[in-house]
RNA sequence: CGCGGGGUGGAGCAGUCCGGUAGCUCGUCAGGCUCAUAACCUGAAGGUCGUAGGUUCAAAUCCUACCCCCGCAACCA
């Protein structure tokens, strides 16, 4: 046997200086379908997730507090590990900056980008923005009535001076450039990619890379007056994960496969994460894949609108299932999406309780009233049949390719055409009517569905973890025959399995009475 | 002249690159069925594809101008 290939995919380490969003949750539901699908696809996979503890602002709401820093650093990185456990990610390591095998990392790969002679030390002058953590060009600054200088965003800026290291990104404009060419699909969805590449072509200035104004974060090698860049230090969590620069089983993982990231960090990721790696001799990720921003009713979800959804309390409300369904179904994948009660709603209803659930239900329960639970194909068949099994049979091509390009809707709208297909075919035969005139084609008009079920259950897995499970049970699918291998004709349900009388599994969302 | 995305039946979207009967989901209306989670199936109504020009035998699709909406503008998924 052959050994497996690997697949690494990380989401973004997530910055804990206040509450996990809905924005978080989608970025982690989104990676985790990835990675379970992979695994069950015959990879041996890893996912990593985690928080990105360093930076001033961190150290500011600590502060703000009256706690050290490493104690708001811990107490909000494990309410992100809470939000990860709960929305159920098979995540392999949950990585956190503050800890010493990143701190080794980040040091190492300094170095390594030091000894090519691509860290020099500077001065950097400019206007801050405290609450931005940013620089900005005194032309984007301006002057308000109170004399005070504003970035525009709106918040005061300061000049500030101080000694910083550069990292010569200039030097990989061109390098940056060819691969961009080379290798179209290492920043998805294309639109980013043009996006990065005429920003890189338009021109890379250095990039400063330590801080001296603050000390919460990784010293720099060598001058410990200096902190690390908190981008530096964060993007390098992904290759801290796989435990370089020290030998190790994980090695094998880098270079990550699917870097899956929200498209406000495209830049990172796709320009300074590159060039750090070239410079440090590492190899490149294969992918960068930026979605779009999930809107409440179409705004943009803020503080001060009050629109901004817990995630914890979303799931309580509505199932984890349904929650992540929604998310993968309802907004193309990559590019912006808008969610709202009705339409979380309308998803749960019509494609999961009206379309998969109740063709489990109405098929299911005949088979336990009518044949003692028992599946069986008493007869050959017919053409109607083997049209029917065909389409579920053949949907896993179609299923890899969309995930490979992260197209997780296009996938799932596959699915669900099956499940409406097989609802069509279910009315078509009439099962109901052949229990009296021909009990055994009703047998085996059941058999099918139940057979179509059992790959789209095997199919919805990586989306609905749990209500996938259930589907199977209900079925006696032996855990050890719920892979992807599994699909198509290879694993047909067996001949005489006994199944019990089936239970919802994705019962309706009914309104609470508005009084 | 800052950059980008978008304006398609009541709602949300696909189609635009590679012109040629305008498609999907939800909703509405009518019918069917009764196995099922008041679910399922069939059919129908409903759009001068933002505006105005142009190219063409033919434009949602190409070109020009304009109007409107929404994001972004070096560190918030």
């Amino acid at each position: 046997m052959g050994e497996k290939p690997k697949f690494y995919v990380t989401t973004p380490i997530f910055y804990p200086n206040g509450d996990p969003h809905i924005g978080h949750a989608y970025t982690a539901i989104a990676t985790d379908v990835l990675a379970r699908f992979k695994r069950l696809d015959g990879f041996d996979v890893m996912f990593l997730t985690g928080t990105d503890e360093h930076g001033q602002k961190m150290q500011q709401t600590a502060e703000a507090e009256g706690i050290e820093t490493i104690e708001l650093a811990n107490r909000n990185s494990a309410t992100f590990r809470k939000m990860v456990e709960m929305l159920n990610c098979s995540n392999d390591d949950f990585i956190r900056t503050t800890e010493e095998r990143h701190r080794k990392t980040c040091r190492e790969l300094w170095r390594r980008m030091e000894a090519n002679g691509d860290i020099y030390l500077g001065k950097y002058g400019g206007w801050y923005s405290v609450r931005q953590e940013a620089y900005f060009e005194e032309s984007e600054t301006t002057v308000g009535e109170d004399g005070v200088r504003v970035e525009p965003l709106g918040s005061p800026v300061e000049w500030v001076e101080e000694e910083s290291y550069f990292f010569r990104l200039s030097a990989y404009q061109e390098p940056l450039l060819k691969l961009y060419k080379n290798h179209p699909e290492f920043v998805g969805p294309e639109t980013r990619r043009n996006e990065v590449s005429s920003f890189v072509a338009s021109g890379l200035r250095d990039l400063s890379v330590s801080r001296t104004t603050f000390d919460w974060g990784i010293p720099v090698p060598g001058n410990d007056k200096h902190v690390m860049y908190v981008w530096v230090d964060a993007l390098t969590n992904y290759v801290t994960g796989t435990g370089w620069p020290e030998t190790s089983d994980l090695n094998r993982f880098w270079p990550a496969d699917v870097h899956m990231i929200g498209k406000d960090i495209v830049r990172f990721h796709a320009v300074y994460w590159p060039a750090f790696l070239m410079s440090a001799g590492l190899p490149l990720p294969k992918r960068v894949f930026a979605h779009g921003f999930l809107f409440n009713k179409g705004e943009k979800m803020s503080k001060s609108v009050g629109n901004v959804v817990d995630p914890f309390q979303m799931v309580e409300h509505y199932g984890l299932d349904p929650v992540r369904y929604f998310f993968m179904r309802e907004v193309s994948f990559g590019q912006d999406g808008s969610y709202s009660h009705e339409a979380i709603v309308s998803r749960i209803n019509a494609d999961l309780a009206n379309d998969l659930g109740n063709l489990a239900q109405r098929s299911l329960s005949m088979v336990a009233k009518n044949l003692d639970g028992r599946l069986s194909t008493p007869q050959a068949f017919t053409e109607n049949d083997n049209t029917m099994l065909a389409m579920v049979d053949n949907l896993l091509p179609g299923q890899q390719i969309a995930m490979d390009k992260q197209q997780i809707h296009l996938a799932l709208a596959e699915i669900w055409n099956v499940v409406s297909e097989a609802n069509r075919y279910f009315a078509g035969e009439e099962p109901w009517a052949l229990k009296k005139t021909d009990p055994d084609r009703m047998a085996t008009v059941l058999y099918v569905t139940a057979e179509i079920i059992r790959q789209v259950a095997i199919l919805a897995q990586p989306i609905m973890p749990k209500s996938a499970t259930k589907l199977l049970d209900l079925l006696k699918v032996p855990d050890d025959a719920r892979a992807f291998d599994q699909l198509g004709e290879k694993g047909r349900l067996s001949q005489n399995t006994v199944i019990n009388k089936p239970e919802a599994v994705f019962p309706r969302y009914v309104e609470a009475p508005t009084s």
